[in-house]
DNA sequence: TTCACATTTTGCACGCTGTACTGTGTTGTT
DNA sequence: AACAACACAGTACAGCGTGCAAAATGTGAA
């Protein structure tokens, strides 16, 4: 039965892999970049992957299994658990310039994010929320996690632009000063989180 | 002194008028396009604007502008205040195809964009916050606003995509599958801004 | 052993992107 | 009238995702 033609020379485990060195070289991962890097045409990857952005999807789940699932288990209290994994991975995609892009161009699919998702809603469940709630609490800590990592990357990178404003700006309060030089706090981050926990559990 | 030179067929006004037409189409926001619809050669943008970040900046500006930042304003409390505004926003970048990316590849240093981080900082400190706890709880209500949007376009736009998910998934838990469905619902969104809302004042 | 066929990989191509460079024409100032 | 500043077009390049046809390659059946 079976596999007949040549034998494949990739995997899509080798794929991924490559993707993952494509984006800690700085690069962007592209579907040509990861292909050069496997010494393969552009339209091999297509073999084994639909588009791009079932690449992305590939690739921001490897992030997630990267940040380390296994700190969302464990006998320590749910809610440190949460903090725990969510900090390393901002850790985890701060690192990498362009990683918090592939969660925007594809969907959390993959078998690590559904792994992921689990484990948050268990911790909420056994916190004692409804199901629903628990679905709610998830999708909430979720969305806080990626769009601070996603804020923080975009107003970090872009401070180094030196650029006109596009229109006069009246002076920016202490206050707002502040404002825009924190972003990219660990410190930051936590507190948010820390806020959004106290009303969650 | 001044303007010399031929007179200046554009302005950054009306560039950031076609380009929410684009946008308001259905197209993706790219110099080309907006620059086509202004019957202008691509490059004539670059006298307006340094490059595409920027073209990017300037119409996220103009979408937060759209979503009525008076909303923020007034005699009501502060916290409907922002709820009535982020649901606005929301309301305002899903019904746009491709709106929320444009604030992943800009910065957030347009006009509107600091009279909001203004406004709700004044809205924190009302409340009784200290100067550096509204600045943490202000861009924790951008992130988990600006993420909760991000993920509510991924997913239901991949919801579309039939494909095979790469690797055999198990079955999905009944609350998992739950999880899945409820990405792009205002309620969901609510819930989780009045938790967070609840940690903050 | 030979043939047919399924399958991978390639080569080529298309249309799209951002943007750098060069030249041309228009304008206000000297 | 000459000049300097400026806007704009034309051309071009390198990169992107990906569709399609042909070639290479291996296995199962005859």
């Amino acid at each position: 039965m079976g596999a007949r033609g040549p034998q494949p020379s990739l995997t899509v485990e080798r794929i991924v892999a490559a993707a993952m060195a494509v984006l800690d070289s700085g690069e962007a991962v592209s579907v040509r970049a990861v292909a050069a890097r496997l010494d393969v045409q552009p339209n091999t990857i297509y073999t084994y992957l639909p588009d791009r952005a079932a690449l992305h999807t590939a690739v921001a789940d490897r992030l997630l299994a990267l940040a380390g699932p296994e700190l969302l288990t464990g006998r320590r209290a749910g809610r440190r658990r949460i903090k725990d994994y969510a900090v390393a991975l901002r850790t985890v995609l701060l690192e990498r310039r362009g990683a918090i892009t592939l969660f925007h161009s594809a969907p959390l699919s993959g078998p690590y994010a559904r792994t992921i998702s689990e484990l948050l809603l268990g911790t909420f469940t056994r916190a004692g929320l409804s199901d629903q709630d628990a679905v709610r609490a998830a999708q909430s800590v979720i969305a806080y996690v990626l769009g601070a990592i996603a804020l923080s990357t975009v107003n970090t990178c872009a401070d180094a632009r030196p650029g006109a404003p596009l229109a006069a700006v009246p002076e920016p309060t202490p206050i707002a000063a502040q404002f825009h030089a924190t972003w990219d706090s660990e410190e930051q981050f936590c507190w948010g989180l820390d806020r959004l926990l106290d009303g969650l559990v």
